[in-house]
This record gives C-alpha cells, sequence and structure tokens, in this order.
DNA sequence: GTGAAAGCGCTAACAT
DNA sequence: ATGTTAGCGCTTTCAC
C-alpha cells in the first residue's frame, strides 16, 4: 500500500541515498535529478517512513508530556504552551493524563521511554519521592518538570514560587480582616504544590498571628465539596471567614458550595483560589486568584529541553513570577470584611440571620 | 547507555529471539531461561525499543490526535475521553492542536502519517471541502472525526445533531417571548459545526415566524467581543432580545460585553451557548447551554477505531443525543422574557432606563 | 524449547 | 553528484 523509499529510487531510476538525501536536503542533486525524485514521490503518493528514519538516526523528533489531568484549565494551558512551541520546533508530542496516579504515571512514562522520546515535560504527584524520576534520571532521557516544585533534590523545573505564593494568599487575607483561616485542598499526596501552598498559608498565618486555618482535603476527580464544607460550616461561629483554595477550579466549586448552604462569598465568607485560569475573571463574584503564568512555563519548558537538545545547556529549575489578582471574592481591596471585624455580638446576630 | 535486545541476549546466554518471545509471551519458555532472561533485563535496565518493535510489525500502538484546541474546555474534555479509552487499550497518543488552521492541520496530520499512527481522530475546520481529509483517505490510515458533521460525503464521525440543536434552541428563544434574535459565533469558515448551527438557527426562527436573526462573526482566537457587540446594541431598540452563540467560551465572554455595556443577562437579553463545559453550570447567571457529550465522544471515537484495528468494522458515523439545558441566563423557563413581550411604547420607555 | 537469519525503511559512511 | 553497503533494534519464519 504504501510506497518506500526504494520504490522512490526505483520509479526514479536512482539509488535510495539519492533519495534519501534529496528528503534531507544533504548534498546537493543535479536539478535534474531531484526533478525525477520529486516526480516519483508524487506519483507515488510517498511519504518517509519516521519510524524507520528513528530507528537510523537514533532520534524521533518527539517529546513526551504528562500531565496530572486535562480537565483543569491550567494544565490544558500548559499544554497549548507545549504544542505551540514543539510545533515551531519541529517537534510532536506524545500526551498523556495519568488522573494524578503515580502508578499511572510509571506506566506512562515508561511507555514513553520505549517510544524513545527525545525528552519530556511532566507534572508528578510528589517529585520529592518519585519512582518515575528515579526512573527518568536513570534513563538519561532529558526532562523538565512543570508546576512541580521539588524540596530537596535538584531537579529542573519551571514553576512558580508556590510557598511564597501562599504566604501572600494568607496575608491578603489578614489584611481584609480575617481572623479564622482555612484551606480546601486537593490532596497532598497526590500534589506536591497543594503541599507547598499549604505551607507558605501556614507560614504567612503565624506571621499575621492568626490561628493556624483549618484544613480540608478533597478529591478532585470526585470533587464532593458540599458534604465537606457543610460539616465545616455546621458550627458558623468557630469556621473560617476566608477560604483559600488550592486551586481555582476548587475555588469555583466551594463558592458554589457555600452558597448552596446560604453563605454569601464574600460577605459571609472570603474565597481566594489558585492558578489565574481563565474562567476566574468571568465569574460573578470574580474570583480572586494567585495567577500561574501556564502558557509561558509550558513554552519555557519546552524551549529549555530544545536547547539542550540542540547542544544547550541541560534544562534547569526556572521560578515565574506569579500576580495575585484580587477580585470580588475576597471583598473589596483593602476594605476590611465586616463579618470578620464585628464584635462577637454582632457576629452571633448576624449568623443567626443567615 | 541503553541496552538492547542483544545485550540481553548476550547477558542472559541465550538468542535474541528467546528474549523477545519472553518480551512478547509469545512462544513458550523455560522456567529457568525465562528467569535468567529476566533477571538479564533487570541488571541491564533493559527497555525494549518500540521503535525498532514498529519497524518491524509495521504498527505503532499509537493514534494521533488533532484538534483546534486546547483552551476551549469541550475539546479538552473530549480529549480526556480520548486519553482514558487509548490508555485502556494500550496505545499512546499524538496530540497537536492547530488553532483553526487547516494549513496547520495539513502539516500536523502528514507529520503523523509519517510517524505511522495506527489511526487519527480528529476535529478540522472544514469536512467537506477537507485536503486533509482527502490526504487521510488516501493514505489508508483510519480515522474518526469529532464534533465535525460532513454534509455531503461520507465520512465517520461522532457528532451530535447540530442543525436539530440549533433549531431547539431557536424554539427556546422564540417560547420565552422572544421576537428579535441574534447569533455570535466563532468563523465559519474555520467551524462546519458553528455553521450547522446557525442553519438550524435559522430554521427555527422562520419555523417560530420571527425574522430572521443577526449574525456577528468573532474571532474566537482574539475573542474581541466587545466592540463588536457594542456596534450591535448600539440601537437597543433594534437589536436582539436573545443571543446563541456558538460555543459557551464565546457565551461567557458574550455575558460579560453585554453587562459591561449595561445590559443585564436575562433581564435585558437571554443568552444560551453550546458545548456544556462544566463551567457554565457555575457561572451567576448559570449558562444555558446544548450539551454535548464530550467526553463520551472521545470515548467511542477510539473505541471504533481500536475495533477497527482488531479487525472489527470500520469506524461509522454515530449522533449522539444533545441535551439542551436552560439556565439562568435565558431568564425562568417557561415565563415569558419581560422584556420581549412588551409593547413598543413600553419597550421605548424601559430601554432609556438601562 | 531454542537458535540462525532475513528483513522492516531509513541514514551515513565510504566509494567512485 | 551519485551508488553501495552496513547497520539501527526488533519480529518472525524456518530449522533443529
Amino acid at each position: 500500500m504504501t510506497a518506500t523509499i526504494r520504490d522512490v529510487a526505483q520509479e526514479a531510476r536512482v539509488s535510495i541515498a539519492t533519495v534519501s538525501r534529496y528528503l534531507n536536503r544533504t548534498g546537493k542533486l543535479r536539478n535534474e535529478t531531484a526533478a525525477r525524485v520529486q516526480c516519483a514521490i508524487d506519483t507515488l503518493g510517498f511519504r518517509p517512513n519516521a519510524v524507520g528514519r528513528s530507528l537510523s538516526t537514533s532520534n524521533t523528533k518527539s517529546l513526551g508530556v504528562v500531565i496530572p489531568s486535562l480537565s483543569n484549565p491550567v494544565f490544558a494551558d500548559a499544554v497549548s504552551g507545549i504544542n505551540a512551541e514543539a510545533r515551531a520546533g519541529g517537534y510532536t508530542l506524545m500526551l498523556t493524563a495519568t488522573d494524578y496516579s503515580p502508578q499511572e504515571e510509571l506506566r506512562t512514562v515508561g511507555a514513553l521511554l520505549e517510544y524513545r522520546v527525545d525528552g519530556l515535560v511532566l507534572t508528578v504527584a510528589d517529585p520529592d519521592h518519585s519512582p518515575v524520576l528515579d526512573m527518568l534520571e536513570k534513563s538519561g532521557v532529558p526532562y523538565v518538570l512543570i508546576y512541580n516544585q521539588p524540596t530537596p533534590k535538584m531537579r529542573p523545573t519551571v514553576t512558580v514560587d508556590n510557598v511564597e505564593a501562599g504566604k501572600e494568599a494568607a496575608h491578603t487575607l489578614i489584611n481584609l480582616g480575617h481572623k479564622r483561616l482555612g484551606m480546601i485542598s486537593g490532596q497532598f499526596a497526590t500534589s506536591d504544590r497543594a503541599h507547598a501552598r499549604r505551607s507558605g498559608f501556614f507560614q504567612g498565618a503565624r506571621a499575621g498571628s492568626v490561628s493556624e486555618p483549618a484544613v480540608l482535603e478533597v478529591d478532585l476527580v470526585e470533587l464532593k465539596v458540599d458534604v465537606t464544607l457543610a460539616k465545616l460550616y455546621a458550627d458558623r461561629d468557630s469556621a473560617p471567614t476566608a477560604l483559600f483554595c488550592s486551586n481555582d477550579l476548587l475555588a469555583i466549586s466551594v463558592i458554589g458550595a457555600l452558597e448552596r448552604l446560604g453563605l454569601n462569598v464574600p460577605t459571609d465568607v472570603s474565597v481566594i483560589g489558585f492558578d489565574g485560569i481563565a474562567v476566574g475573571t468571568h465569574l460573578h463574584p470574580t474570583l480572586a486568584t494567585v495567577i500561574q503564568p501556564s502558557y509561558e512555563m509550558g513554552q519555557l519548558a519546552i524551549r529549555q529541553l530544545l536547547d539542550h537538545l540542540n547542544g544547550g545547556d541541560p534544562p534547569n529549575t526556572v521560578v515565574l513570577p506569579h500576580i495575585l489578582r484580587l477580585g470580588e471574592s475576597t471583598g473589596p481591596a483593602g476594605k476590611p470584611n465586616p463579618a470578620a471585624l464585628q464584635d462577637p455580638a454582632q457576629s452571633m446576630q448576624r449568623k443567626s440571620a443567615l
């Protein structure tokens, strides 16, 4: 069915080496020869077989991409950047979403290594204790992490400073007058960034002299936020007046759940998310969040990989700046949240009116 | 650096054929032999080279995926389904987003064919006049479209009935009391589904005896909705009281733009979208929309492809049911929109109060 | 149950 | 400027 380079050579009455040279623009051909080859290619509908080429050159011009999920726009945005940059460099992407499963990470990276991808960009559950990364490191295939922020080991990553951002989130909320903070997070076991954000959030709380925030974990796939929040807000007088959510998608669910509980955002509870996904600005209330430059992170990761593949330095850790964007979900900027500033008596009264 | 099957054979003191048999569980080995081979594999850290295998077997166990964009969750959701199903079948995905560029479609499908993917699932700009699909068809590589709804030619696709859905959108709005309909759409040239939805919408308008809807095209990448809508609503007395948007992302932008123009949704203008992306239900007003089963569409497309690759029937066109979901953005269900029912005098009065 | 050897489609010396 | 040929890592007859 499909023609090979041999067929083309025969059709053009040249050797396969000549066809190969024509295909790769390596070495010069007589015009007439080139024309004959091109003609043969057209009449046969020939398309060079990248598998054969890869076997011969031992590079595949393909890159592996491994992310937890595509349902979360934050990853989809990164992949957009990855896609654009890889395409520009003439590389093809092999993509897998792991659904936050370390087991699946292992499987898929194994597969990608068998396909002999020239490099990988990935976000793993836990970069500090990661069989996947150990395996990758042993394989010698270049890789860059995105979003991950490994602590001890030196592993190249493109990320923001999650700890610092968590701190800023706490400060922001405290400056708004909040005394009782809370954090709703995806599972820490499968998200080092959630872990880091919490760590920063706690530091910020301590620095702001408010008591240690309540922390609730929810399954990001199930996303059963209602029951979780119902429990937290069973006693509204002791419940947090401000919630930091480990990502925007979660924050959106949380806002919905709060309102279903009869709690208004931001009047009763302030909410701040993380990621800066586009829809956040279209919500009502608009979503306060920590913006990560996802598209650029993806781009940069690929650029580092390609630089390295072209003989440049190996990928390096880059910490990109994040932006804390205020929104209606935290209440008016600078103005203290009334709910958090009331004296106890007023507070009781107010809460019972809900 | 990387061990080959030769190295393993040598280390295990067997022939490479035996190693191959062990790897593929084809033919039986003596327990002791198998153990020796496994041991050699472990000590060498051997990982079979899929490129070599592919060259030999002439199949790659990989599938191509080509979609317009990952920034739109509707496609990301489909890819999620594709990912899950491909993974389950032991296939790896090669993914490209084309940014709605037919040229890029051609480039990327060309590349995927060179990589010898075993099949493709794709969404193209215009399936009826598509060099890409012609090329694909000629190549003999099996493929399935998703979202696309080719009209004349028989091309396998997994889709909803966009025309019918467009009709229903019109009926719904008309039943709410609207007389002046409008449609805001992505570019028809790069979206056959937008085209089909408009077609249905017009049919519905005609059937409902309202005048032909105003139609505005916007660039989905730029997404400059504000200026476009400002013009449309310069004369509010003649402007549409209900807008059908060709997708949810667009609808969300439109709602924002309307409100920036001082128009309330749904009081002044009803809005209905298309796709059923998850965030729609979290908006205020909640987004009325036509839900497509994106995840399932992706799953089904892959399932068809894999069935065929395993000797089953070639992919077939499947039209999946859509669901029209009402939301606050169209106003209360069943209750006529007040704005659209006023007599002219009241209307003038009301509009001037905006 | 295991081995030897012929490719799969291509590139890259090495010749000429 | 073009041809010859030896692999790249694997699968798969065909022998034994």
